[in-house]
DNA sequence: GTTGAGATTTGACCTGTATCAAAACAGATT
DNA sequence: AATCTGTTTTGATACAGGTCAAATCTCAAC
């Protein structure tokens, strides 16, 4: 039906359900920076159950669209995923880039809808957890309501985040504080902090941080000429994060 | 007891308990904006264990500040309280303004610290809710868990839409998008949609949509000018509600 | 009523980003 | 290799909103 690289007659879907064999948050390989972190490991044990499904969505491909309800959350497990509001209007905000490890869907959580689209920025793979799954099983791991309410929690204060940078930063700032993020989430995933490849594109982060790609276009061009970052196309290396920083923390 | 200006001898306290005799979520008037929002009346009444304590806070006052370790969400009662981050420079960002009927504290559930402070913007009341209470109660109120988590979705919910205030609109569509914000929920309390008082300062406001105070008053004698509006100092009295969404480009 | 401290408004000017336009580049397809 | 398509860079210019400064308003205190 849909297919999206049109290669002949090989049919390709948007969301595919993947072997589940391995699909035990006790022996997976995300678990210290995913749903488990820093539960005692025999009630990780009983997260078990709570994952059924995992699904693979390609490049490209929505995992959820604003608007529907769907009463799951999604650990990334591969992959890269953006979030945007859409407006009737065509624009859309950007409101989160999500690394592997990080929960997705927290805004539609509950019977409501889904305020928000996700979208893959590469091949990705996401566990599907049905909420009333987390209700049962919360029934007996009582640390998994703390846990849920904890990353909620953080997704919030995350947001704020971006909100201050936002409202009360300039674009070099902003920009600034976006590769620290970025450097700080891909060290914490075990990658290197320094050197890595950013999986979205000018225009994207232009819209998540409130600034025009020509705008983010020439930022990379004079960090790089400042000797800040090396940077070619989407690979990035950071050569004097501490500037970065006092960039940040240095207000006009 | 707690008086506001300052009278020489008497002592003024920053947070006051008072008394707890009419602190039931089933017979209180904000039940229906606030945390019980949409439970059946017989899990409602079983909410009537959770709030212990009630407390006063005058206005300039935090209820709590970024840092701190709290394990209690806050449901505002009466008056009006601000969100900000704060940042070592002495630099602030106002993340959200609340209203009777909405909780406060969600970026600071389970034992990690406040990622921002909650200030009081006049002399204002909040039920206290302690985690663990939350805990408890749910045990017997399965849908309490459902509850805490919806008004958290809103909360990310929410703070997205600012995000996308901040990100994708022009100044005067930002204050637009304010003023028509504030008329709704204000509506939704039981207030004139189209007559209220703000209680915050141009400052705050400003701060809040990322603008200076020189450009929100500006805005604000703009819209007044073109008769979308009528206000003086704090008053508002809104005009022409259609145009200011129009502005904003909801309907088009 | 007068004073004083803040808050708000208004004006004049300046700058950081947006906008417009075009060139350079990278990756896929032929 | 040549072509096409979408992305990124760079340059020139415009303008929204910031900054600086001063006038005006509000309201509490005396």
């Amino acid at each position: 039906m849909l297919l999206q690289g049109l290669n002949g007659d090989k049919i390709m879907q948007k969301r595919v359900p993947v072997g589940i064999e391995s699909a035990h948050c006790s022996t997976c390989m995300m678990g210290h920076v995913c749903l488990p972190t820093g539960m005692p490991s025999h009630e990780i044990e009983q997260l078990d159950t709570l994952v059924k499904e995992r699904i693979r969505i390609e490049k490209g491909q929505p995992l959820f669209r604003q608007g529907e309800t769907l009463n799951a959350l999604f650990g990334l497990r591969l992959g890269s995923i953006k979030t945007q509001l859409e407006e009737e209007n065509g624009q859309h905000q950007i409101t989160g880039f999500f690394l592997p490890g990080e929960i997705i869907g927290l805004d539609g959580m509950i019977e409501g809808e889904h305020s928000s689209s996700a979208i893959a920025m590469e091949d990705s793979e996401v566990c599907v957890v049905r909420i009333e799954d987390i209700d049962d099983v919360s029934r007996y791991v009582p640390s998994l309501q703390h846990q849920i309410r904890r990353i909620m929690s953080k997704e919030i204060a995350r947001s704020h985040q971006v909100l201050l940078a936002l409202g009360s930063m300039r674009s070099e700032q902003r920009l600034a504080a976006f590769l620290i993020n970025m450097s700080q989430r891909l060290a914490a995933l075990g990658y290197s902090s320094t050197d890595f490849v950013m999986r979205m594109g000018r225009e994207e982060i232009g819209n998540y941080l409130g600034l025009t790609i020509e705008t983010v276009s020439r930022l990379f061009s004079r960090f790089a000429r400042d000797g800040l970052i090396r940077v070619s196309q989407r690979e990035v290396r950071i050569l004097d994060i501490a500037a970065l920083h006092q960039l940040v923390g240095k207000p006009c």
